[in-house]
DNA sequence: GCCAACGTTGGC
DNA sequence: GCCAACGTTGGC
């Protein structure tokens, strides 16, 4: 299993959002960045991705199952913009925040530090474990 | 709200 | 295929 991470303005999609779609998921759509596109292509069904509110929160809030592999984004007008479908597993007790992930040596490496544009990206295993047991899931 | 970073577009 | 212009993202 893999894991993920997927950014989102809570204004135009969040958490709560995403909850309400329930176990059906949602298609995680309008990605326009070909890096992102390039790592949909790579998820599998039960992978697993941290739930990212960009803007005022900037703080990883939930946990999500990919429940779809990646096909072409409905929304694009071309063949060329593909999407996965992504449904809420549970919410982090703790959110963790981008400060923190800032101010912890292990996670500087992150994407999320390094490439703060990059909308859809990789997690390591290590990284899931140190983020999801700061946010108070110690078994991931 | 500003601005830096960066990705994309389009003219050449 | 290069690169300038432009648009967008996201932290601050």
């Amino acid at each position: 299993m893999r894991y993920w991470l997927f950014k989102t303005e809570p204004s135009v999609w969040s958490w709560q959002d995403q909850v309400r779609r329930g176990g059906a998921g949602e298609q995680w759509d309008g990605v326009r960045n070909y890096q992102a596109r390039n790592f949909m292509r790579e998820m599998a069904i039960g992978d697993r991705g941290f739930f990212y509110h960009s803007q005022s929160e900037r703080a990883i809030v939930g946990i999500v199952e990919i429940c779809a592999e990646a096909h072409p984004d409905g929304t694009a007008d071309g063949p060329r913009w593909e999407c996965v479908d992504i449904r809420a597993l549970a919410a982090l007790p703790r959110p963790v925040t981008l400060d923190v992930i800032k101010a912890d040596p292990r996670l500087a490496d992150m994407a999320l530090v390094r490439q703060p544009r990059l909308s859809v990206q990789p997690v390591t295993r290590q990284a899931w474990d140190i983020i999801c047991a700061l946010g108070g899931l110690p078994q991931g």
